[in-house]
RNA sequence: GGAGAGAUGGCAGAGUGGCCGAAUGCGGCAGCUUGCUAAGCUGUUGAGUCGUUUUACGGCUCCGAGGGUUCAAAUCCCUCUCUCUCCGCCA
């Protein structure tokens, strides 16, 4: 959500966002225009409220003769004021509907471009690996290994469901715990959280409205399963005002996620690759109404993700979302890409994201400044630190051998009980 | 799931229809004091929103949330949510 004062004075700056980044850009003007009436009609009820009290305020030192004279004017007034307070409420629905359609606008530097095709390449990193034999994909791979079952996992669920056997399903837990302590070791606080979560979540976070078709939702009890676990952690403190002390807050979880893929039909229908609930550990970062702080924040975080890996051996590279393929919501989105063989290309693995106080209006999440003054939005900034089965993708086609092994990297040993390779 | 109690400012806690955005205490901030052991004294201290002549002033809203009664609601009524206590069930 951006500021409505902010807005008035900078429309052209919000329609152009919203044409660069191919959303609506006519809620700019919609809103603007329903804004002004709203505001008119609020002087008025305002107004006509401030004479009425003032006369209740007198009719109460009456004598009962005289109150009853005054009585019937102000009940006049009264139903006056009702019906213009009735107007005023539902001119204010519609404009705060409005407000949360009107997109973020993004950084300087984020490219402009249509969709994801056109994401520009800002680093690349590690060697893309040569084989000398038939290389295999991971569900082949799998298969022939007897460690991913995808039909079976489609009898018990339905496409885009799964089932990790054995060595896969250890390599899954041994890469997630890795990312899990390889964030502590960066200082941050690990959190276990819900992932049914409330409306106000979804909203806060900028996926509802609009990402209602993704969810998965428990209609009969009003709650939602999260696609990521950026949703609760970002709306912990959500209507609470933090001391400054307390910031940066730096967390991660590990959660499930779920995610609906409607609209994808057809779309990455082999493999691991999109699947309707996986496992990620997820950092989530809130900080202070500071631009360059958050930038430098930004920095940080997608690096303790390119740094993880480089750990696990995976060449990858990474890319400056295009306005395009930017959510509502995102001043910037730097997507890591790692690797995939069997695409021959690579696929996207992690997604780092600066909001601004974009979530935190919503959320209504605030800190007091260090000199005192006016409570302030936090920025909140999130970014993948790995995503199962996404990564096994990765994993097990980077790191296949010539005799149909896989050979495990060395940072995951300890968390394999010694383990250095799957099959062969 | 059943029974009961409760929800007021940063915290504690008073307030049962108009003089209440709200006593008092603690905490915070500012100043003074520094011969009675970091204490004393004085002052100050919520948020949101709208308007204007915009570092200021004024209006309106906010006492868990929503609705109702009334000229007037923190206060009365209804619904919901959450917390606590007891019982039941349960990994």
């Amino acid at each position: 959500m951006l500021d409505s004062k902010w807005v008035r004075e900078h429309a052209a700056e919000v329609r152009d966002a919203a044409v660069r980044k191919r959303l609506d850009a006519t809620v700019v003007d919609s809103f603007l225009e329903k804004d002004q009436l709203h505001r008119e009609l609020l002087l008025q009820v305002e107004n006509l409220r401030a004479a009425l009290k003032d006369s209740s305020k007198v009719l109460g030192k009456l004598s009962p003769e005289q109150r009853e004279k005054n009585l019937s004017a102000q009940r006049a007034s009264k139903t006056k004021l009702k019906d213009l307070e009735q107007q005023e409420q539902l001119l204010r629905s519609e404009v705060q509907a409005l407000a949360m359609l009107l997109p973020m606008p993004p950084a300087a530097d984020v490219p402009d471009g249509k969709d994801d095709s056109q994401n520009v390449e800002v680093a690349r990193v590690g060697e893309i690996p040569q084989f000398d034999f038939q290389v295999l994909s991971h569900d082949d791979l799998g298969e022939k290994l007897g460690i991913i079952d995808i039909k079976r996992g489609v009898k018990l669920a339905g496409s885009r469901n799964y089932l990790l056997l054995g060595d896969a399903a250890r390599l899954e837990r041994a890469a997630l715990q890795f990312a899990l302590d390889h964030m502590l070791q960066r200082g941050f606080e690990m959190v276990s959280v819900p992932t049914l979560v409330k409306r106000e979540c979804m909203e806060g976070t900028g996926y509802f409205p609009g990402g209602e078709e993704q969810a998965y939702l428990a209609e009969r009890d009003d709650l939602a399963l999260v696609g990521t676990a950026e949703v609760p952690l970002t709306s912990i403190h959500s209507g609470e005002t933090l001391d400054f002390e307390c910031l940066p807050l730096r967390r991660v979880a590990l959660s499930p996620c779920y995610r609906r893929e409607a609209g994808t039909y057809g779309k990455d229908t082999k493999g691991l690759y999109r699947v309707h609930q996986f496992w990620k550990v997820e950092q989530v970062v809130l900080g202070p109404a500071c631009k360059d702080w958050s930038l430098e924040e930004h920095k940080i975080m997608l690096k303790h993700s390119s740094d993880l890996m480089e750990a696990l051996e995976l060449p990858y590279r990474v890319v400056n979302v295009c306005t395009g393929d930017l959510g509502q919501g995102q001043v910037q989105k730097f997507d890591i890409e790692t690797w995939m063989p069997s695409r021959n290309a690579y696929g996207e693995t992690h997604s780092a994201s600066r909001f601004h106080d974009f979530q935190t209006r919503r959320l209504n999440l605030r800190y007091r400044p260090k000199d005192g003054g006016k409570p302030q939005f936090c920025h909140s900034l999130n970014n993948t630190v790995i995503a199962s089965p996404r990564v096994l993708i990765a994993l097990l086609e980077n790191h296949q051998q010539a005799d149909g092994s896989v050979r495990i990297p060395q940072v995951l040993w300890p968390y394999m009980g010694g383990q250095q390779v799957i099959g062969g």
